[in-house]
DNA sequence: CTACAAGTTCAAGTTAACTTGAAGTCAAGC
DNA sequence: GCTTGACTTCAAGTTAACTTGAACTTGTAG
């Protein structure tokens, strides 16, 4: 069993962070007798998965929602993890594509000429996107 | 002249949220005799970058660096914005490669089988990344 | 036994990027 | 002239994800 300052410093992820995460309920402890928590070795893992996420662009709350599909009464098995990774790694191909799509956007409408005129759907959405919604949006789906 | 609710409604970026660009110096406005903002046509196009930027993960503080290498005396060329856009799609292009990483981390943590055993960089990042400093922060550079 | 480092809780502060509300002004239609 | 809607400023509120501080307890080294 590990310490607060233990997972911490494995982890790279600040003791307050820790507590932080346990009262929104993605990790949990034990307690020693004197009170203080005590960490088995597989919060790592967890915790290891929740800084993926949120880089990934997750908020706190989804991956809340991702990691309590994990199985409760034990520790998670390589297949739990899968699932949660072949979710998450759609996630991030929809974001690379989001990426690429600004990419386009942004060199297109450099390259094509077309910030010479008003028309043009960067610099002016709306016209262009239509029912899509107001504004840029139409660039960010 | 453009009245704060057409550029808003050309945007689709809320008033609000343009005078509060215009507060942090983002984008500019003339007044009319009574006071009311009013707006060039070309405040659209810059408008529209800050959103692009935005999605790309620019913070408004560097989106205001970026538009303030921007001439200030006349409406940006084509190659103004161009400039921007090249450094803009690097920036594009990075974010790209740190998903990728992540995506690697993801799949091939799991598809190894490493996650099986503790040593894993993914579970337990300090122990490979050593020097790169503590945690997680090994994927995320 | 005495330090003092590490842990605890709970409340309040922080930053980004806005939004909302209050209180008042301005413009257009009837 | 009056109402209504758009506009103004300025202060304060909001959400996410933490951090910091206060006040206090526990564990450990000498």
């Amino acid at each position: 069993m590990l310490t607060i300052t233990d997972v911490s410093r494995r982890s790279g992820v600040a003791s307050s962070a820790l507590r932080f995460y346990e009262e929104r309920g993605l990790i949990a402890s034990e307690r020693a007798g004197s009170g203080h928590r005590r960490y088995p070795r597989s919060v790592l893992r967890r915790i290891a998965f929740i800084v993926f996420a949120q880089r990934i662009g997750l908020t706190l709350e989804e991956i809340g929602g991702e990691l309590a599909k994990l199985p409760a009464d034990r520790v998670p098995s390589r297949r739990d993890w899968s699932r949660l990774s072949g979710r998450w790694t759609k996630r991030i191909d929809q974001r690379i594509a989001e990426l690429q799509r600004l990419r386009s956007g942004l060199t297109e409408c450099i390259g094509c000429g077309c910030l010479s005129i008003d028309r043009c759907s960067l610099a002016n959405p709306a016209d262009m996107a239509g029912r899509k919604g107001p504004g840029p949006r139409y660039w960010l789906g």
